[in-house]
This record gives structure tokens, sequence and C-alpha cells, in this order.
DNA sequence: TTGAAAGCGGTACCAT
DNA sequence: ATGGTACCGCTTTCAA
């Protein structure tokens, strides 16, 4: 393998000059760098990662934590960071932990630790927040999306939940809706209850008397599927539901659907996220709240760069907007997005 | 933070016993061990990976290239792949460079170099396979997924794509078609091309004489959506098409609804891979060629490792089923799996 | 402008 | 069984 000392004593020059033409830092006479950068591209050398991070004691490297993989919200997120970290020179660590497994948990921050990343860009869950102590001892910036725990400082990201949350709901009121109720999940996040105190308000707002259903569930498509047909049936008057989820939304569709109901006529839905498997839809393409995905990845890792620098940065709620598709009726009268 | 020689110095022992104390290697005496192993856990003590990986010259590093991030489909590969990595001891280098875009496959690759990974997995592209003489210098075991290119090695992991397209061909056959078209892709990919093949090898068998049209299209499901009214147009007789892939499955489902079609009464159709976006259609949730997605990531992971470790391996071909749902006819009189 | 050399945090060999 | 030490490849200070 070529090294700093094979270029230098081949060409009779000094380490300190082939690391500072390699690097572009320091002076150097001008034939000098070009000698040893013509030597550096016919030998095809390359820097040593680990040991030029070891004397400069910075890795390069930012570890991304994610609870799921399976779906491509994630993944659109991943995008957005990769593409951003990549033209900065950083290289992401991927991490999957399963969410609240203790052995995963303590495994991938032993590997932050380890590898003494940069920074850590994380979607914080329980299992990960209760190894917060170790993750902070690392000192460097972490920044949380979409879910936000202090225990892990205060740089996140996220969407306008509640507000959009509240669209929701009174975009199924102008649409003619009067019986309104509300799939949430069962999680403790406080995206969801953000969402649901949104659906809330929004109600409150326009029909002050009216106590919507609201029913929990686990976050998968399943799972919401009972619930709703156990909610559509103790509901029979329900003419639109709100999902905290496209999941939600899906789910209940479904449910919605088995019970003879028609969407949008019967019963109106609107989900939350803008999932590839709610907007692609053959027949019922959903109304949903977009969340700008790759968006959020690009202005994490951005952040991250800022933080990195020392730079102050804000923390950020990003718009989402609401997209008017099939399952809600008279999309006309809707006036709000 | 501690060093290896902080804790040497405080006990009054060795550096190297501290080593061996931690890496549970070495002889010592059990007292001392304890002794050790006691103040490592007081202090929280974490090696550093880049000194122990610029010493052992092994990163514990692997390279994940994947093309797409934005579909569920590398997320559940990547999600096999790194449960069995970080169970062994190894961290992901997540890399997305854009498709063929010459500047984010050199830079992707330079990355690799400098990192010093320890083994690439892949899912090829031309782009990439570009750059084979590059990645080829650093001597480590190459895995790919899905496509194949000589240039990058000899171990590889696909699903049996001509027997399965073969399956699908008998399939609509045996559930009555008899006119059936294809929906094929104009990517440069011999996993496209092995499917082609196999389609029609199963309608060689069964119609010898039976000349099906066969479009291509990019794939996505807009471009597809065009090709697909151009071929029914063309083609009025058409009772069926197999699609290359889910996008184009669904693309062709949408461009049959709009021309008046009724599926799978008029039309069937079959697609590959067994995406979210095809299973989970609340309407016509797809019949499909199912790729066992997690699998293959394990594998790939478990292959990587044991070709690190030297041990031989032997390139894989994953069965690859046939899942019936809604977008087949006569789902009882097909035979085939 | 350039060369020599210290040292980053480990591993592992060589003596003792 | 244990201590001393060379060295991995690079950055950066210091002196020339």
């Amino acid at each position: 393998m070529t090294t700093l000392k094979n270029i230098a004593d081949s060409l009779g020059v000094s380490i300190r000059a082939v690391s500072y033409a390699v690097n572009g830092t320091g002076r150097l006479a001008p034939d000098t760098r070009k000698k040893i950068l013509e030597k550096v591209l016919e030998t095809g050398y390359v820097p040593n990662a680990a040991a030029r991070s070891l004397v400069t004691s910075k890795s390069k490297l930012i570890g991304v934590l994610v609870p799921i993989l399976s779906c491509s919200f994630y993944g659109r997120i991943l995008a957005g960071i990769e593409s951003v970290a990549r033209k900065n020179g950083y290289t992401l660590l991927l991490m999957n932990p399963v969410e609240n497994n203790e052995d995963d948990c303590s495994t991938v921050c032993l590997q932050l630790l380890q590898r003494k990343v940069d920074g850590i860009i994380l979607n914080p869950f329980p299992g990960i927040a209760r190894e917060a102590d170790l993750l902070l001892k690392l000192e460097v910036p972490i920044v949380q999306i979409k879910n936000f725990f202090p225990e892990l400082g205060n740089h996140s990201l996220k969407v306008s939940n509640f507000e959009s949350a509240k669209k929701a709901a009174i975009a199924l009121y102008q649409s003619g809706c009067r019986n309104i109720g509300m799939i949430a999940h069962n999680q403790n996040s406080n995206e969801i209850y953000e969402r649901y105190s949104g659906f809330i308000a929004g109600l409150k707002e326009l029909m002050p008397e009216y106590v919507p259903p609201v029913y929990e569930s686990s976050v998968d498509i399943q799972g919401v599927h009972q619930v709703a047909k156990k909610m559509l049936s103790e509901h029979p008057g329900l003419d639109a539901v709100f999902g905290a989820s496209d999941f939600a939304a899906i789910g209940t569709a479904k449910a919605a659907l088995e019970l003879g109901l028609k969407i949008p006529e019967d019963i109106s839905i609107i989900g939350f996220d803008n999932l590839n498997i709610a907007a692609e839809q053959l027949i019922y393409p959903f109304s949903t709240i977009d969340q700008p995905k790759e968006e959020m990845g690009i202005y994490a890792m951005e952040m991250m760069i800022d933080l990195i620098n020392k730079k102050s940065v804000e923390s950020k709620t990003f718009e989402a907007p609401l997209i008017l598709r099939e399952t809600t009726k008279n999309n006309h009268l809707i006036t709000i997005r």
C-alpha cells in the first residue's frame, strides 16, 4: 500500500511536504507541490482515514440512527442526509437497532463511542434516550428528527404536527363532515400527541360541543384495521376519520370498505406522512399531510455541519401541507392547506 | 478522554496488560485482570476504533452501496445486512450515489478506499462498475446483490429471475389467459433480461406459435403508465400482462383502469418484487413474485463475514415464490408456485 | 521553504 | 506472568 512515506522517499522530499501537497495546505514550492501531486496520481495514493482521524481527533463520521428501515419514510430522510454528508466529506454510519431492544441500543451506542463519530443524527425513542448519558459523553452534536427527548439536547427537527392535524380537522369540517373520529397510536411519542392535540383543537374551534371518538392502535395496518373496525361499529354515524399516520388511514379504509362504506361518499379519511403506500394507491390515493422527508434529511445534515463548526443553529419546524386526493369528498370546498 | 495509558498509569500496570484485559486476550494474572476491568468500568473507558484499526489494519467497516433509498426495497435489504453486521462487530458505511452520476460514484469509491473498509456490499450499476479497478485495489471482498458485473468479482446474490418469470407466464396461462404481454425496463441490467427470457421461455413451452408484445419503459410508475397505455391500445386483445417490476405492474393497472378494463376479469397482471406499494393496495393487492429482501440482506452479510474469514462461499440464487392476490383471475386454477 | 521528529491510541513482539 | 517498546500512517510543531 502506498503511504505518505513511500511517496516522500521515492521523491526525496519530506513527509510533511507530501502531506501538505495532498491536503492543499501549508507553504510549499509550487514545483515541489506539482511533482508530488503527479506522483500521488501515478501511485494511486489514498490517505488513510484512520491514521488521519487519530491525529486530528476528527473522524468525519456521522452516526445515523433510525428505528425502521422497512418503510420508505426513513429511507427518504436518509437519502437527504447522505447527499449533503457526501458533498461535505462526511460518511454515514448506519445503525438500525430494534426499537427498545436494550442490547441493540447499547451495542449501537458503544459503536458510536468507539468510532468517535463527529455527530449523531437520530430519530429518538425511549430505548435510545435511556442511553443519553453515554451519548452525551461523546460531547458531539446530536440532531433529533421527528421526535424529541430533552435528555438528548435541544437540537431538533420536526413538522408542524399540531397545526397540520388541526388543518386536517378543519378540512374535514369544510367538506361537510360533522361526525369526525381519530385513530391515534399508542406509542410514547410527542409527535402523535401533538397530532392528537391539533385535531382536538381544530374541532373545538368549529364544533365546541362535539366530543370526537379517538381510538388508539399500534403502528401497523393490521393493528389499525382491528381497532378501526371496532370504532366504526361502535360509532356507526362517523362520516370522517383522521389518522395519526398513513398506516392509520389505510387500516381505517380497509375496515370501512369491509363494512360496506363508500369512500369518500360515506366516510372521508385523511392520513399523515404521505407515504408511498398512501400516495400510490390505485383506487384510493390518500388525502394526507405531507412530511417533506428529503428536505428534512438535508436540513438535518446541514444543521449538523453548522453545529460541528460551532455556528449557532436553530431547531426547525417544517410546514407539512395538506394534500387532497381521493379519500376526501368535496375537495373543492376545502380552502385550507 | 480515558486511554489505555491513563488506566495503566493509575493502576501501576503496563499498557499491554490493560490491552489484554480489555480484549480478553493474552495471559494475565486473574486478579490483575479483574482490577483492570473494574477500572475500565469505573472510568467508562472505550477503545478508539481508529487507533485499533491503524495497527491491526482491519477497519471492521463494511461499505454498503445502494442506488435507491426512496423505496422500501433496499431499506429492507439494509435492515437485514445491518442486523447481522451489528451482531458481529461490524459497522456499515452507507453510500447512496445518484445512479450513474460520475462524481457521486467516484466520491463514494474514494471514501471506501480512505476508510479502508473490510468489505463492500453493493447493488452494482454501470456507473459503479466503471470504477471497478479502484474498488479492486482495496483487495477486500465484494458481494453483489441483485445484479452482477463480472468486473466486480464473482460473489453475488440474486433471486431466480428466469424461473420466477417463467412461473408467472405459466400461471397466467393456467388461469386461462392466452394473450399475454410484458412490460420490461430499459435499464442495462441482467436481472431484467433474465425476467424477460424466463417469460418468453414459459410462453414458448405452452404456446410455441405465440409472439407476445413486449414493451420497455423506465423504472417508475409514470413512465410505465404511458408505455402501458400505448401497449394496451395497440394490442386491445391482451388479457394479461407480466410486469418486470411492481412499478411495471402498477403502471399497467393504472392504464388498464383508465381504458375501462376490469382487473382481473378483463386483464390479469403479475408484478415482480412484492414491494409494499404492491402488497398494500387496498383494492388491488398485486399478484407478484416475492423477493426475500431481509433474507437477502442477512445472507449477503453472512457471506461477507465468511469471505473476510477466508472461508469458501458460494454465490446464491434465492427462490422467489409467486404470490397470488387480487390482480389475477382463477387463482384456484393456478397450480404453479 | 524544507527536514526531522513528536505523538495520536492502540497492538503485539521481545525480553525479563 | 509482565514491562518496555517498536510501529501503524498521518498531522503539525520546531528548528534549520
